[in-house]
DNA sequence: CTAATAGTGTCTATTAGACAGTATGTT
DNA sequence: AACATACTGTCTAATAGACACTATTAG
């Protein structure tokens, strides 16, 4: 059939004639805990955490996934992520990015459904109102070696472990694509996601000032340094990282008890 | 209403209750050009060049846009623009790679369409078949300052010219947005997609081996500098650029005509 | 005072940038 | 030979890594 202009043939087309499925977004949202520690004079340990909900109806009932949910026709994709935020965390103004595309054909059983997952990053301090009553915070253990990934999850009442091997998917970029080879209580395929995530954080981290969405208003050199090295998962020397900061974030004269003060940063 | 198991959950699942959408895959195409050169001694410069498609049915009639298509309810997700490569290149095994999900509201006048856009990188010389009919391949000329960029498009029979404000979407990621001011003859939102993705590329040159995907087996390092050059538009430093390059090439003993001889390369 | 922690100065190794020089072809 | 192009050696500047040293608190 033959039109004479767009707007006759938007007139007759009929959307129903394609197929059509839904779409998702899921939210990684990352944060820092400080880790108990048995010595006060030190700088805290930092971990990676990661907030997962409890999922009370089936599919995948009792199982841990990452919030996220379906895609309202008259909304725009990026719309839909941070209105989950919203809901979840009863903020705005959150640092979030696209992350990636799933598309797995049965990545979900009741139906055909593609979700875009982003990531976003937040400190918890800004967290006044409770977190939803079914959601919790997960520390992040990762253990990665060129063929290998473990990743561990813990809460105050659970504990997740992920295995995964990595396969290389391209030479020239260097990109890999995680298999789960043993995953306990994650939902969908949200182990992967998680996965992609947090290289991508790895990756973010050394090429731009992500890390600092993470931190609170004021914070110490110290603290910094570690939300580094755990998420980059190495210990860096402390002139260099200096070096590389100092010109990033002001310093002020506030000290804090310990051994000898530090000092305190603003962003 | 309770389910005792997720068997039963899924066998009355009813997918129809949601509202659904449609999906597309559109594919930038990427490969590099010889540009018309007065000198035949010299190493002929090199353009970037994109594949385009001129759109024969409404909506947008006439004008051009990226490969792309409607992604099937039983198709993995990256099936899908593998398929449409392989329909319009005949070519598999093709470097390609997820760039970025396009969903706004009003991106297709048709309905509600999310599109997940794919990056492709192509030796052109490989293209025995002759490529669709209604697609050209079109040289890029990129000339972006801070703010504001300038994207001009030519093929043997057309010319398209795209003005687009960069808008610091964070600070501390440095991510940009793309706000087309003016835009000659590109469909839907193609001309904001070929944009995120050549920053991509450009970013990923830095840091990756992918332009190794552009060349030929066969090809001169006076040549692979050029595509360097041209992808980052900047000119390198020779003795710099050897000195990285080198020990990701095989050096042959064959030459080439022109002044000295130039060595031949292969990856 | 000593022990414990935080922070700095400086030497060295590595990498990037610049440029003058050399090599090998065409005419 | 003169010229045009391709390639290399080497000096210098900038950056990253290592480690010993200094500073400031608690007890």
């Amino acid at each position: 059939m033959e039109y004479s202009s767009e707007k006759e043939f938007l007139k007759a087309y009929n959307p129903d004639e394609y197929k059509r499925l839904s779409m998702t977004t899921d939210i990684l949202l990352f944060s820092v805990s400080d880790v108990a520690q048995e010595n006060y004079r030190k700088t805290s340990e930092k971990a990676m955490s990661i907030l997962l909900v409890k999922r009370k109806t089936y599919p995948y009932k009792d199982k841990w996934c990452v919030p996220g949910g379906f895609l309202k026709l008259d909304e725009e994709l990026e719309e839909c992520p941070k209105r989950i935020l919203k809901e979840e965390t009863n903020l705005t103004d959150i640092y979030m990015e696209q992350l990636y595309t799933f598309g797995g054909v049965h990545r979900d059983p009741r139906m055909r459904i593609v979700s875009t997952a982003y990531m976003a990053l937040i400190d918890k301090n800004k967290l006044k109102d409770k977190i939803s009553p079914n959601s919790e915070w997960f520390n992040i253990k990762y253990e990665g070696t060129k063929k290998n990934v473990v990743l561990t999850l813990t809460s105050s009442t659970d504990k997740i472990v992920i295995k995964a091997e990595k396969e290389l998917v391209d030479r020239t970029s260097g990109r890999y694509k995680y298999n789960i080879s043993s995953n306990s209580d994650m939902a969908f395929d949200h182990a992967e996601v998680i996965l992609v995530g947090l290289e991508r954080l790895r990756n973010k981290v050394e090429y731009t000032d992500i890390v600092f969405n993470l931190m609170p208003k004021a914070f110490t050199l110290g603290e910094l340094q570690k939300v580094y090295e755990v998420i980059l998962g190495k210990n860096l020397l402390m002139p260099a990282f200096r070096r590389i900061i100092a010109e990033k974030v002001e310093k002020t004269a506030k000290i804090q008890g310990g051994g000898r003060p530090q000092t305190i940063l603003f962003i």
